[in-house]
DNA sequence: GATGAATGAGTCTTCATTCAT
DNA sequence: GATGAATGAAGACTCATTCAT
């Protein structure tokens, strides 16, 4: 019988876990797949690149339950403006800055290069074509055609609005170090009224 | 015809490195030097994987020499604006067009990639050093403040306005398929007056 | 175009194939799956590991083709018997001395290990599911029975008879060195009438 | 009462020992050393791997008493042949039951392995070397000559007859599933006289 | 005694690069 | 110039072993 609650081990097992896959995510969202190494991980997540193989199975594994923690986190956060009291374009600025969180970014990227570049694992490829950005697009929509009966949000159709604008949005979060990221304010006169 | 001769064989040598160069071009930018395997290269221009080492030193050799065409050619391109007769707004259209030209995508994704991601040869991050993005803001800044001045291009700090939109076109140029292209015109709105 | 002619490419290429696969046989027959080492095989082939995977995909792959071939080879061999112009009798001899050949040996050694012993790979488990021992029973009954109706061999259920004398036969090929290899006359005691 | 309890950990010491000894002699008897993984001894002994540690120093030491273990019941069980008041066939009949009783098999299948392949440590080499079949041989001279001088056993050279027969036996009993074993009379045939 | 987290040596495998032809 | 056989450094992954609890 162990000396250790199970519920100690089962903490440290979580841990551990959160704290390599936190290094995970950093390096996989700056290096992509193949240019993350499993020592670059370890060593950032400071274990030995043993212990990786006790919580993962493949580096691939993890990228792609990554992956879709990534576009679970971004669907839901999507989805919770509509439980927001304020106008459409307050959102829509909400929506912005979350965007462009730094937080946020990483995952963005890992969903940026599973979507876009690179070989990714048979299951990503699936996922990615399960979750196009078009998905985004009809989860805004309500919010945009309320913005452009309010007169806040320009006119024009609505979906495709809302398709380049996550396009911006995803293109400059995409971008990260190196460039300068716009102020929130300028980003939404693409899609303000006048 | 000792001289004929010698003509034909630098002109298939040069067809022959521009066929790889062009086949590399686009996966460098597809993949990053870390996902690019020197068979895909060869494997695209349909050459055989031991001819690579005829017309390049190493994979590294042929990224930062890539890197580099890249860097003149956008600054060329940037330079040439000038040149135009027509309106600074124009001048911006025309910017704005050629960043999103299709053909010129594959070299801006590889800085992109040079300039963000990955591991790059040293070369590399000494070129992208030397030409940050605020070599190409000093380049457009005349272009930009002229536009201010005839109350074309909306107010504000010019120099953060250009690195903003620098910032814009590059994201979306570096998303590609998957994402939705904005059109010219609605992009524009970042930086027309109005 | 290649200063080789096509011929003696595919020359080296089946040389090579050969040589390695030689040595894997010898050295999979001695130590089985898990006992060899892609540098065992290489060392004694004297090739370099890389050169391995130039001509198998993987260890499991070459293990499992090799299982494949002795099957095939084993199957052949005693249905060229029926083709022999002797005895009942002589014929099982043939056959007992056949097996017992130093140079088959590790073949059966393979097919051994494949049968009873040891993580195999998944189409190796097919492979032996699908050539159990009965399918050699069957295949050497008819020759039993005609030397049972002869009064050559030994009386009784012949199937049982054939069975007994193979798992014998296969027992004592399998041990090898170490082991007194018994003299092929005592053998056919088991087989022979009275 | 420190003395019972002293009693009752032993006790429990030397049962765990033993439920780990049988895992293992089972598993290294199927799959050979290398082919044998710790956790594969501990998950069928129902323990964790950490557990193996306690009792063992490392997998080649368990491997080594094990041999030990067999070569010396082996000698033990042939020698005991001697003290029986039945005729010398009788005797090899008991004896070959004996070999191919199932429970003992294991412990002959470790020695096979340790006799024939794979890589065993250094200390089971010289034991194989020390104990050569030629010493059960030995063993066994007197009760064949014996047989022969009676007319039960078949006559030439008995040593060879003996290392013959060993062979066969130690054959069929090494093939184990997948293969039909022999009937003990069947078995006999080798040796008989007529 | 017992557990499982942690480590690192050893293997498998990939792939950039060289080189004989 | 062109090909593909050959090599070996590097990276993914396994697993025996240690050790804190």
């Amino acid at each position: 019988m162990p000396r250790l609650k199970e519920d100690q081990l089962k903490k440290i097992y979580e841990e551990r876990k959160q704290q390599i896959t936190l290094a995970a995510v950093r390096i996989f969202a700056q290096r992509g797949l193949p240019g993350t190494k499993i020592s670059m991980i370890t060593a950032e997540a400071g274990v030995s690149h043993g212990l990786f193989y006790h919580y993962f199975k493949t580096k691939e594994e993890l990228f792609t339950s990554l992956v879709r923690e990534a576009i679970e986190t971004s669907m839901k956060e999507m989805d919770s403006l509509s439980q927001l009291t304020v106008s459409p374009i307050e959102k829509i600025k909400i929506l912005t800055q979350g965007m462009l969180d730094e937080n946020g970014a990483p995952y963005f990227m890992l969903l940026h290069r599973a979507r876009n570049f690179e070989e990714v694992p048979e299951e990503v490829s699936q996922l990615i074509q399960q979750y196009p950005v078009d998905v985004y697009v009809k989860l805004l929509l309500p919010l945009f055609e309320e913005g452009q009966q309010r007169g806040e949000v320009a006119d024009g159709e609505a979906e495709e609005l809302i398709a380049s604008y996550l396009t911006v949005l995803s293109g400059v979060m995409v971008l990260g170090k190196g460039y300068v990221t716009p102020q929130v304010d300028w980003l939404l006169r693409f899609v303000e009224k006048k």
